[in-house]
DNA sequence: GCCGTTTTCGGCCCGACTGTTTTCAGTCG
């Protein structure tokens, strides 16, 4: 059974006690192991095995026991049990807004409600109406949140929503009654998937924002209009949430809603050692608590973290990874930015799939201010994508070394296509030919496991290998990454003198940002590409810049951050290392 | 169910909005 089977399981069970109105902090207990299980740095297999689930922050006795019966087995018993008590549908019923277990309960106990299907039907013969604790508008909320909910999965890639999120914070932004306005939430912390946007804006004038608002042209419904918190669904489908604030409350509303629920947890728990509680508002004298501090002055955000005697911590890290006591310690690390970038590799042109000639691209590249542009068109086992044989690589190399110049250094690449036995599509005197070479699995994407493993790192044991592209063919919201062993392939990585490429493409950012604290931690550098297929497609870098930041990279870690000089030596380091 | 400078029992973050209620429960973030 697989990590996520077993994520999906905890879940389930977290769910499920809600529903038995099982002790809240029972429920959440099993909702943070499955969190845990997500940012977990080791293979499960090997924490099993080993007998340290139980190290695991957020994993005791009972739930590790769980966990490695899920693992050993495949079943648990006490989870069957569980489930027998519920028709096995109706968790699909907790995806509708408005919907919690005790809404839930209600249906099922007294109408046998178990499904959308058949709330749906309920609702509008109206007996939901008429149960206790529901009413008219009830019944009307929950068809209008189906229908919903048919309609939008309700999550969204970063790369997807970043320009209308954008617009809406300009607007806000120059709206005569705003002071200050950001966008919290997951967007602010980068993440590549945001199922909501969260305005934070301090304004004089709450109700006039308010109003702005809910009745921009964007906006499809109205979900929630209050004094302080208005919610909308625009027409793209996403929600969007706003609070107005004070300019005092900002750096706490900001702070609060920039999250992660996990981060805040930890911080605000460290106020309370202090004898303060913090809220989106303000500190307070936490109730029943004595105060050994006085009550700090906030004027910013990283005030908050300062008070609480922590380096301020970038929202991107804000996920309780270890940020917490890396800002205790002083021990942040110096994230990578965006100027840091001076150029990249693994970009396509109209060779192969791309839709911009190599002139283009090295224009765009120029206009963006890069020192050097790397090409990797396909190769020729990527026969949908037009990839390129010998004969035509030979060509390109020419025309990439003759358009080569001060002003933008090019260098002639491929991504070479890893075939199934882990060979590749080019021999080694093709590939040697070369200034670099990117490797990516592009076919036989259903290989168990192990073969997946040893397929690619048979391939980046190759000398001429310089980079591994898109290390888990992840489509974000479309493909699911195929199976393979991400720690053996760092592991090979590092041992090989492999480069591992960020996938800058907001449809992959690939390798994921939680494997990169391991990556850097055995040696292996990143490069950032954007697997640009248009000249625009190389202004993903960003999205690329916020994964690796989210990865706790630094300039350091980035080959790509070099100046043309140094990135040479870099890209001939492996060719040239003794065997 | 987890966890420990509040320490092996007793906490566990906390407030806004909605709708159904006559003072609050449920949901959400």
């Amino acid at each position: 059974m697989s990590k996520d089977d077993i994520i999906s399981i905890l879940e389930n069970i977290a769910r499920l006690l809600e529903l038995k109105d099982e002790n809240p902090f029972k429920v959440r207990a099993y909702t943070h192991a499955a969190r845990a299980l997500e940012t977990l740095s080791e293979p499960l297999e090997k924490l099993v095995e080993e007998d340290r689930l139980k190290s695991v922050d957020g994993i005791g006795k009972a739930t590790s026991e769980k966990i490695s019966a899920l693992v050993r087995d495949g079943k648990l018993e006490y989870y069957d049990h569980l489930s027998d008590e519920f028709p096995p549908d109706i968790l699909s019923l907790f995806e509708i807004q408005g919907l919690g277990a005790k809404k839930i309960k209600i249906l099922w106990d007294s109408l046998r409600i178990h499904s959308i299907t058949k709330l749906e039907r309920a609702c509008q013969s109206g007996k939901v109406a008429a149960l206790p604790g529901f009413g008219e508008k009830t019944a009307t909320n929950i068809l209008q949140a189906i229908e919903h909910h048919r309609k939008h999965v309700g999550e969204f890639r970063i790369g997807d929503i970043t320009s209308l999120a954008e617009s809406l914070l300009e607007g806000l932004r120059s709206h005569p009654r705003v002071t200050l306005a950001q966008i919290a939430g997951s967007y602010r912390r980068r993440k590549e998937i945001v199922r909501d946007l969260d305005f934070i804006v301090s304004s004089k004038h709450p109700d006039e924002v308010s109003e702005y608002f809910t009745t921009h042209p964007l906006v499809e419904s109205v979900l929630a209009k209050g004094a302080t918190k208005s919610s909308v669904i625009l027409k793209s489908g996403i929600q969007c949430d706003l609070r107005v604030v004070t300019s005092r409350e900002y750096p706490f509303a900001l702070a609060y809603f920039t999250g992660s629920k996990e981060h805040n947890v930890r911080v605000r728990s460290r106020a309370l050692t202090r004898g303060w509680s913090l809220n989106e508002y303000r500190f307070s004298e936490a109730e029943g608590r004595e105060l050994k501090e006085p009550l700090p002055e906030v004027m910013e955000e990283n005030d908050i973290y300062r008070s609480l005697g922590l380096d301020p911590v970038v929202p991107e890290l804000r996920e309780d990874r270890g940020e917490i006591e890396a800002a205790e310690a002083n021990a942040l690390p110096d994230l990578i930015e965006w100027q840091n970038l001076r150029g990249t590799f693994h970009n396509h042109t109209t060779e192969s799939d791309g839709r911009a000639s190599l002139n283009e691209m090295a224009s765009a590249a120029r206009e963006l201010g890069l020192e050097y542009l790397g090409i990797a068109d396909h190769s020729k086992a990527s026969f949908q994508a037009h990839g390129l044989d010998e004969k035509r690589l030979a060509a390109q190399v020419a025309r990439i070394h003759e358009l080569s110049d001060d002003s933008l250094r090019l260098f002639a690449g491929t991504e070479c296509d890893i075939l199934k036995d882990g060979t590749l599509d080019f021999p080694d005197d093709v590939l040697a030919s070369l200034d670099y070479v990117v490797v990516s699995v592009h076919s036989s994407f259903t290989l168990p496991e192990a073969e997946m493993t040893k397929r690619i790192i048979r391939a980046i044991s190759n000398p001429h290998v310089t980079m591994l592209g898109h290390l888990t063919g992840r489509l974000l919201l479309t493909r699911e990454p195929y199976r393979v062993d991400v720690p053996a392939v760092i592991e090979a990585a590092a041992e090989t003198g492999t480069i591992i490429e960020l996938n800058a493409n907001p449809r992959r950012l690939d390798m994921d940002w939680r494997w990169w604290p391991l990556a850097k931690e055995k040696g292996v550098k990143c490069s950032i590409n954007p697997d640009a297929h248009t000249t625009a497609g190389l202004q993903d870098l960003i999205f690329g810049v916020g994964a690796a930041r989210k990865g706790w990279l630094t300039k350091n870690d980035v080959i790509n951050t070099l100046p043309l000089d140094k990135i040479i030596p870099v890209l001939a380091a492996k060719r040239d290392r003794p065997r």
